[in-house]
RNA sequence: GGAGGGGUGGCUGAGCGGACGAAAGCGCCGGUCUUGAAAACCGGAGUCCGGCAAACCCGGACCGCGGGUUCGAAUCCCGCCCCCUCCGCCA
């Protein structure tokens, strides 16, 4: 959420933000009902001030024993009129407070603009693409043919959407989570969380989910909760309406699955994992001093990029430009990595820097010189599952049809060197 | 799920119709003392909203959340949420 007086005094900025991102936003709409708000506000309080004097001088005089009949009817209607003006001011903040959890972030200053993906831009690649001397195999072949993946069965019990992972796939799930979290806990300084997996609306408005992507979630109608669909919402919710006590920065990783009903995605590029209702990720949640947020995105970043180079996969990292910018984030960089089987990039970690605008929404604070003031929050998928296990199925593929596992995981899953075929 | 108890400022905790934004202690900030620190002593400080260009200024709101009673509610009533204890159920 932005900072209302922001919106006030330097409208012409937000509005600049709102086009370079290619959203339209009624902010004429949102001035109009502050306007409005203000003034209700000014008049309701000076009645209230009313009231409570006379009401202090109406418990003096009954005290002293005078006459109190006189004034009780003129209260009465003071009091009358402050309802009826409390219940407009009620209406407007609603309709306010609505409108402005509608307009998404401003982008920071150094996001490339641009109207859609086209315009991002790669910053930096690493690793090698490798020159395959035979027709490599897209994951969903692989995992057929090594036993490590069935859809057909996961779709009569779930639907489309679903996977099944047995086997070696399911030991490489596991392995690729232990591994992960152990290098975030151990390496790179993060505290390890097990959230819950489902939270309630107020959860997912803090981080921004709702009201924007209510039709994307999974909702548990009898208890009100959603089915998260990152670790995000937990992680940062952590801490709502709180003024943290601790040392900043707050990092912190969890695992969870991610839950997504992917509306209206039916059609596109979904074959196999590559999109899916039900996958697993490794979050990345940071709480920091706002100015320190921008070198925190870059930790972040490098922190999930040495997941990767670990797991000796090409991968390129992309900083979206204004038109692809997420509806919370200031900036953003996505790590792609190459999938020899689909020849293109598969995204599998967002890494983001929301600034103070999920921090305002869910009212975290920290306290400096004795004041509370807002933190900044950042994300990032460090990494997703699912997208990652085709990369490594694909580009650790051999030309006899087995896959040899990464060094680094190889101790999770006792020693084991590659998967063979089954059929 | 049932019964009982409880939710007060950063924390602990008193208050149970009017002078209460709220005692006290801890913690925090500033000062005195000290070579420095600690202790001791002195002083200060809640959050949000609004008035305004701004304020150490003024007003309003906030004692889990929402509603009600009243001239007036942290205090009384109703609903909801959460926590604790016991019982039931259960991985």
């Amino acid at each position: 959420m932005l900072d209302i007086h922001l919106i006030r005094e330097e409208t012409q900025r937000v509005r600049d933000a709102m086009q370079s991102r290619g959203v339209t936003v009624d902010l004429d709409s949102i001035l109009q009902r502050d306007i409005e708000r203000r003034r209700i506000l000014v008049e309701v309080e000076g009645l209230k001030k009313q009231r409570n004097e006379v009401s202090r001088k109406f418990g003096r005089i009954k005290a002293e024993g005078g006459d109190v009949e006189s004034m009780r009817e003129d209260v009465r209607r003071i009091g009358e009129r402050i309802a009826g003006l409390d219940a407009q001011l009620r209406e407007v903040e609603k309709v306010l407070s609505e409108l402005l959890l509608q307009v998404p972030n401003i982008p920071h200053a150094s996001v490339p603009v641009g109207k859609d993906s086209s315009a991002n831009q790669v910053v930096r690649s690493w690793g090698e693409m490798r020159d395959f001397p035979f027709d490599p195999l897209p994951h969903w072949k692989l995992g057929e043919r090594l036993g490590l993946l069935d859809f057909p069965r996961a779709a009569k019990m779930s639907g489309t959407g679903f996977v099944i992972f047995k086997g070696p796939g399911a030991r490489l799930e596991r392995a690729l989570i232990n591994f992960m979290l152990d290098v975030h806990v151990r390496e790179h300084g993060y505290e390890e969380v097990s959230p819950p997996f489902l939270t309630n609306a107020a959860a997912m408005t803090g981080t921004g989910q709702l009201p924007k992507m209510a039709e994307d979630m999974y909702r548990v109608v009898d208890e009100d909760l959603y089915l998260v669909p990152t670790a995000e919402v937990p992680l940062t919710n952590i801490y709502r309406d709180e003024v943290i006590a601790g040392e900043l920065p707050i990092r912190l990783v969890a695992y969870t699955p991610c839950f997504r009903r992917e509306a209206g995605a039916a059609g596109r590029e979904t074959r196999g994992l590559i999109r899916v209702h039900q996958f697993d990720k490794v979050e990345l949640v940071k709480f920091v001093e706002p100015e320190h947020s921008y070198e925190e995105l870059e930790s972040l970043v490098a922190e999930a990029e040495d997941i990767l180079r670990r797991l000796g996969l090409p991968y390129r990292v992309v900083e979206l430009c204004t038109g692809d910018l997420s509806f919370a984030a200031a900036k953003c960089y996505d790590i792609e990595l190459w999938s020899p089987g689909h020849k293109g990039w598969l995204e599998v970690s967002s890494c983001s820097n929301f600034e103070d605008f999920q921090a305002r929404r869910a009212r975290i604070r920290f306290r400096r010189g004795g004041h509370a003031q807002l933190v900044h929050t950042l994300n990032g998928s460090g990494v997703a599952l699912a997208r990652l296990v085709v990369a490594i199925l694909e580009n650790y593929q051999q030309a006899d049809g087995s896959v040899v596992i990464p060094d680094v995981l190889r101790a999770y899953m006792d020693g084991m060197e590659r998967i063979e075929p089954v059929i």
